[in-house]
DNA sequence: CGTCCATGTCTAC
DNA sequence: TAGACCTGGACGG
């Protein structure tokens, strides 16, 4: 998810766990989809005996610099959706994904694509659910030299142009070649500048009060200033807070655009709506947000075209949800005062903007010189966070009202979420789907996915015949399955004690993959070679595929 | 069950 | 500027 922030709270979390140490041991998972490039022993090897001497970052992209001299590979990690970093031991904490939170017990995570045994015990793995994450090696003195790096706009957090005025100029000059391009697309741009995606663009947009819709090119010196103080604001404090949403600021849209309820309101209780621009979706507070078209529509804004601007909003987001429904609804007085917005925002603004302006200083010269930096990034701010911890207790007192009830069920639905996969997950892990079309037809596709489908380095792990070895699991499977036996328990202890919608949607959803596994055999091709360990298992229990899903 | 949604790229019509 | 690519969770029936 990782946007800027995240990655580089990942960052910081590989240089805490790894800096300095040497990699005694390299799995790969055989997945040719997020190991892209290179083969996974190409990888491992480039890993094996070297000594992790930094972490850097550009943009959402991360790249490892080993003790080779500088002349490369260096391993370039990219996140994808659901990719993240786990330390054993430290990343649950530092973490606070949904999907990333395991039990410490166990190793390695679900859908870990790449785990590092260091010298001294530490251990580190990559993980990625959804596979759009990408890990590739290269080659060269220079990474950001390289093919996927050297089209990167300037990293947000260390390249901000330090003012306003400069930051106009770069963007002015950039949507001359555009007139029509939308600010929202224009930022979720990586070519342009790099680390902003959907959720930080939509939060820049609403400190800014800027609508996702406008035209970049349309918008004045003011609205350029506002912008450029919010993507320093909001990028900085993210940062600071190492992503941890938890932390961010009560008063952020963040904080309100899932909770995937109907009538979503913001901090100060104004509708949130919802409009797809360049295929995402954009979430936005007409009453502060107002779509102006250059010149014309000043006249009617002024003739109070606060209806109209609803009207056209709910109009645009139509295709998207329902969220339609309340598009009418109040508006008439609430258009007013964005007290929450404005007060908080400045007051934190200054400093934070300070802080920030320093980073990207440096920023400017060299990208990843944040050295030490990364997450605590720079001079003291420790004060700085306590208070929003404290301004992150409100939040979540107000999210829970905003959401209604369905808290309840997202609190448990987590817990859920870490203990299911691996009760469900053990036996699927052990199902590597191969190539071929008959084990496509038996195999579910999960393979690549599980943690069982990081293969041992020859050397180290010990038998890794071929795919045709299927009957006996690696050793380390084993050990996982028998770990988890005993977590299943506990777990199911646990699950006794949730909501029983927990317990039973989870029997459901197993017999569901059985019942599709065994019809399912589409698509199960692909990565994940490995050979198709107890298919039956895998079968049983291995959710099934889903069908293609053209949303339409 | 089925449907929709998701923190991101990448590529065709 | 729509799909594609993948998979899991929330929710509706």
């Amino acid at each position: 998810m990782p946007e800027l922030p995240e990655v580089e709270a990942a960052r910081g979390l590989v240089e805490l766990g790894c800096k300095g140490k040497r990699i005694l041991v390299a799995r790969v998972a055989e997945d040719e989809k997020v190991i892209s490039g290179c083969t996974s022993d190409e990888l491992r090897t480039a890993l094996e005996g070297r000594t992790l001497v930094r972490a850097h970052r550009k943009g959402k992209y991360m790249w490892l610099e080993l003790d080779n001299g500088s002349k490369g590979p260096w391993v370039m990690l990219h996140f994808g959706m659901t990719g993240g970093i786990v330390v054993k031991g430290v990343g649950v904490t530092k973490y606070k994904r949904a999907h990333l939170e395991s039990d410490p017990e166990t190793w390695p995570p679900r859908f870990t694509k790449l785990e590092l045994e260091l010298e001294g015990g530490g251990q580190l793995a990559y993980v990625d659910s959804r596979r759009f994450g990408r890990i590739k090696l290269l080659q060269g003195a220079d990474p950001l030299a390289c093919e996927p790096l050297c089209r990167l706009g300037w990293d947000v957090l260390l390249q901000l142009p330090p003012t306003a005025a400069e930051f106009g100029q770069v963007l002015r000059g950039r949507v001359a070649r555009a007139p029509a391009l939308r600010i929202k697309a224009l930022l979720l741009d990586q070519e342009f500048c790099s680390g902003i995606g959907n959720w930080v663009a939509d939060e820049v947009l609403y400190q800014a009060r800027i609508h996702p819709e406008q035209t970049a090119a349309s918008l004045d010196d003011a609205a350029l200033a506002a912008l450029h103080a919010a993507i320093r604001e909001v990028v900085g404090l993210a940062v600071r807070v190492e992503a941890d949403s938890a932390h961010f600021p009560a008063d952020w849209l963040f904080h309100y655009r899932w909770t995937n309820k109907k009538a979503s309101k913001d901090a100060s209780g104004r509708d949130i709506h919802f409009v797809a621009v360049g295929s995402r979706t954009s979430a936005f507070v007409p009453a502060v947000q107002k779509l102006k078209s250059a010149g014309a529509s000043r006249a009617k804004a002024a003739a109070g075209e606060e209806a109209a601007e609803g009207g056209a909003a709910a109009k645009r987001k139509r295709p998207t949800k329902k969220a339609v429904e309340e598009a009418a609804g109040g508006e008439a007085g609430a258009g007013e005062a964005p007290a929450v917005l404005s007060a908080p925002s400045s007051r934190r603004s200054s400093r934070a903007s300070a802080a920030a302006g320093g980073a990207a200083d440096l920023g400017l010269q060299h990208v990843d010189s944040d050295e030490d930096g990364g997450i605590g990034d720079g001079d003291g701010e420790e004060e700085e966070e306590e208070e929003e911890e404290e301004a992150a207790k409100p939040a979540a007192k107000r999210r829970k009202a905003a959401s209604g009830g369905s808290v309840a069920a997202a609190k448990p639905t987590r817990g859920k979420a870490a203990g299911k996969p691996t009760a469900v997950a053990k036996p699927a892990a052990a199902a590597k789907p191969a190539r071929g079309k008959a084990a496509a037809a038996t195999a579910a596709k999960s393979g690549g996915n599980s943690a069982a489908a990081v293969k041992p380095a020859p050397g180290a792990g010990r038998r890794t015949a071929k795919p045709a070895a299927e009957e006996e699991p690696d050793e380390e499977e084993e050990d996982e399955l028998d770990e988890g036996a005993e977590e299943v328990k506990a777990r199911k202890a646990k699950a006794a004690a949730r909501p029983k919608q927990a317990g039973s949607q989870r029997a459901t959803r197993v017999k569901a993959g059985t019942a599709k596994a065994q019809t399912a055999a589409r698509k199960a091709g692909g990565r994940a070679t490995g050979g198709p360990k107890v298919a039956a298992a895998a079968a049983a229990a291995a959710p099934a595929p889903r069908k293609g899903r053209a949303k339409k």
